[in-house]
DNA sequence: CCCAGTTCATACAAATCCGTATAGTTAAAG
DNA sequence: CTTTAACTATACGGATTTGTATGAACTGGG
């Protein structure tokens, strides 16, 4: 094997590839937790060592040569392998101290994360938590996250999914706000309710629809993918939300509406993690503890 | 995507890499061009900062733990990936100075290419001409060469060839040698010549015996792969060579053996280099003034 | 049209990394 | 058993790289 080839400066191509993906010297800084300077100066370096230019310097921009464009997809491959790699030492490794990063929604991070975390943190002193808020489904291939918390089934197959419990769902108003309804004997009859949605997608609609209500684009005043809004919205009388019965129940200001129809739907509660990840002290301590606590919750 | 995890030395990978497969770290230190304590320090960095252990120090040697051999397998990927994007970067490159590499047999380095490397230095003064000698089919794909010069055609799919003419072989000899030689009317008759070959393997016997000669291994008294060395020999008046009639004419000594029976065979020669290189201002430069030379030659 | 907010490039001090020299250890050969 | 050769780890001076601070140029909004 000649490793002259390949006796090139690699941070150099990392330099590239991130500088690539996010656009601009300043953002890849960030990303890298470098500087920018730094950036400039290795993305310069890659450019005389391989005697290409890369980008074209165009006003405040740099934009992707083709020439760029055209070696991006093998620095992306070696980002990929650098992934692999990656992964493959953290499940290595033998060490319980290190990072473990948990990806929540909204929710979970405000009422289940805090007392879960502090558990964890006492129990394992050694292990630091980050966590990353997303209503997203956060991509585990990517590294964006080591563990999540999923309402459902992940596709991939080289992830593997633990189910914990399952979320029963009410809609939740203020007791004020609730007497002002009429009395049910169907959700059908339900056509001048004030629901605060995520989004204007009707997916969510379509499924209740489906199961004998009578919603449309009216029954949705206001808007927001933010559930903590939703929530302090709800909580001031502008209509219902759909919320977790274990989080609804403890709002002081919050009851639940047509109680005597029962939850309007139940969602699982997936804890997924790479499979890589496996074989990672730290990362399978961190995982068996959320499930340990997690099931204790939803039993 | 979460560059984090990507966020470590991808020098020290390629330190290990070298590592792992040069089987020490001074060896890789030379293949890379650096030094013993460097490549230790960044195998040393990549195991704390990973918090793994690739090598096992048992006495003067590193062996790879089950834990390295796992890692090593993405870090050949890796090294891949910088391999193509090397490739691909020369070849995008439209700088007409730099090196190229060119692999050929030890007979065309001491015939051809001394004056052909002088022309084309000539020529082209910006780019610097490296010769590896080997009789061997070198790996154009692992870039131990970018123009290789062939007696045959290659079988990779990615790899560009052009037929530059062809080498018309003779039996050579001293003429006192030759003297004791019986006057033959057919190849068949050749049965107590002694012949410098190339090695025990058959093959070159098998192809000349199917074409009606008569040959054993009792032929060959003497084995080299060393053609130069064969060449001495044959001046020393050892037996007969197989020869380039373009080299053996030259050579005071030699005298081409059995000329009224025609000569023995002929080799195409096959000027070869890899596809993505094709582009490269400076390769094809070689490529096409040696594919000029070449044809010059056998013309 | 100007100004605030970005962006990338350059200068210099500080930190880091590398190469030389050296020591310590092991394996093989005489 | 001794010697030699080969390999890795450590110490230190020097070279390289990095980060901070700053400048210049461009974009977009008021």
């Amino acid at each position: 094997m000649n490793w002259d080839s390949v006796n090139f400066d690699w941070n150099h191509i990392r330099a590239f590839l991130v500088t690539a993906e996010e656009g601009t010297l300043s953002a890849a800084a960030k990303a890298l937790s470098s500087t920018q300077p730094t950036l400039s100066r290795q993305v310069h370096a890659l450019e005389t060592e391989l005697k290409v230019t890369l980008f074209e310097r165009v006003g405040q921009r740099l934009v992707l040569t083709d020439t760029g464009l055209a070696l991006l997809e093998y620095a992306r491959e070696m980002g990929a392998s650098a992934l692999k790699f990656s992964l493959a030492a953290t499940g290595k490794s033998q060490q319980i101290e290190g990072t473990v990063i948990i990806s929540v929604g909204e929710l979970t991070a405000t009422y289940i994360m805090p007392k879960l975390i502090a558990k964890l943190r006492q129990a394992e002193p050694g292990i630091n938590i980050e966590v990353v808020v997303t209503n997203e489904p956060s991509d585990l291939k990517r590294r964006e996250a080591d563990i999540a918390i999923r309402s459902f089934h992940p596709k991939q197959a080289d992830l593997i999914a633990k189910k914990v419990g399952d979320e029963v769902i009410w809609l939740y108003g203020t007791p004020e706000y609730l007497q002002q309804q009429p009395v049910i004997t169907d959700f059908s009859q339900l056509e001048n309710i004030q629901i605060i949605g995520f989004d204007r997608s009707s997916s969510v609609t379509d499924i209740l629809n489906r199961q004998g209500w009578n919603l449309s684009k009216q029954n949705f005043s206001i808007i927001t993918p933010f559930q903590l809004l939703q929530l302090e919205l709800c909580k001031e009388g502008q209509g219902l939300i759909f919320f977790p019965e274990n989080m609804g129940d403890i709002e002081p200001k919050l009851a639940r509406a047509f109680e005597h129809m029962g939850p309007i739907m139940t969602l699982p509660v997936w804890l997924v993690c790479h499979q890589e990840l496996r074989t990672s002290l730290r990362v399978r301590c961190v995982f068996d503890f959320i499930a340990q606590e997690m099931q204790d919750i939803y039993l």
